[in-house]
DNA sequence: TACCAGGTAAAAA
DNA sequence: TTTTTACATGGT
């Protein structure tokens, strides 16, 4: 076994476990999971080598991060880069959040918490084809199901890595979904149809149809239209994975049960908007529209009630 | 029991 | 082109 624990200092603001609380949702989950102050998750270098990450909070004051990193043999510096790389991707530390709150403080539903929550980031997933799989597993079905379906999943067709007794689990490669049985999915309670969309979305990865480069690149509109010729990928999946997987904050995922009801919380004092409506208030936020969706999100978690309404 | 859950594709109107 | 409906399952 090989391990290294480095300090990071993200650039400030930062907030640590208010971004992390979003991976709290379920204990079933495996791939990121967030418990006990600890975001844990199993990556792959370029040579196929499994690196489990465990990020904390270091000390007080500004955040900063002690990220341990431990393979199953030795640590090689391939597999060190590639922890560092992926860490600072997940937890977006190439996003300049300043021109968000300048924008953020003119804004009467958001500014409130902007500034409680002042430092909280987008977390990431690490790929294209993890973000697209992810989403389908949560396409009409309560949350706490999907994290159930995707564990069983991730037990079945991830690599593992065993540190200290305990087993870590890797999302599963695009190569073995695409040969997995339509049926074996079925025993793990996916519908017939979600376990078909993940297979294609796999298939698809394979023959270089998720092409990362250029999905970052082109326009919002055009993406969500490449995406979507996939089966099983609607706007709402592709939208999502640009966000979650990408980082694109300026994608604005409208037709989202959660969205809708965010925003007319605390936009509106409404109980649930339609899609039109919301996208009319994203236009307010543009290009940040789903980074603002993050700080209502949190403001809806830790239970803030929406501006101008009494306690 | 009926209806909803951080949708999508395919059929029907 | 727009509006319904089937899909699977667990929770309330």
């Amino acid at each position: 076994m090989g391990s290294v624990t480095k300090i990071l200092h993200p650039p400030e603001p930062f907030l640590f476990h208010e971004s992390l609380l979003r991976f709290r949702v379920s204990r079933e989950e495996f791939v990121n999971s967030y418990a006990d102050g600890v975001y844990r998750r199993v990556i792959e270098d370029a040579n196929g080598d499994l690196v489990l990450l465990e990020a904390e909070k270091e000390g007080e004051g500004p955040d900063s991060i002690r990220l341990r990193m431990t393979t199953e043999g030795r640590m090689t510096k391939l597999a060190q880069n590639a922890g560092l790389d992926a860490i600072k991707h997940i937890l977006a530390f190439d996003l300049d959040l300043r021109p968000f709150y300048r924008m953020a403080k003119d804004d009467a539903s958001l500014a409130p918490t902007a500034k409680k929550f002042r430092g909280l980031k987008p977390i990431r997933y690490m790929s294209v084809f993890e973000a697209l799989v992810t989403a389908i597993t949560a396409q009409q079905v309560n949350l706490t199901f999907a994290g159930a379906i995707r564990g069983r999943m991730v037990k079945r067709w991830g690599r593992k890595v065993r540190i200290d007794g305990k087993t870590h689990y890797a999302f599963p490669r695009p190569e073995r979904l695409a040969r997995a049985r339509v049926s074996t999915f079925r025993s793990m309670q996916f519908s017939e149809r979600k376990a078909e969309y993940v297979i294609d979305v796999a298939r698809a990865a394979l023959e270089g149809r998720l092409d990362e480069r250029e999905l970052r690149i082109l326009p919002i509109d055009e993406a969500v239209a490449r995406l979507t010729e996939i089966r099983g990928v609607g706007r709402w999946t592709a939208e999502q994975m640009l966000f979650r997987a990408l980082g694109r904050v300026e994608v604005f995922p409208g037709g989202d049960l959660g969205v809708q009801k965010v925003v007319a919380q605390f936009c509106f004092g409404e109980k649930r908007v339609d899609e039109k409506k919301a996208r009319m208030q994203a236009d307010k936020w543009h290009p940040w529209a789903s980074l603002a969706t993050t700080y209502l999100f949190a403001a809806w978690r830790a239970g803030v009630p929406p501006a101008g309404e009494a306690s």
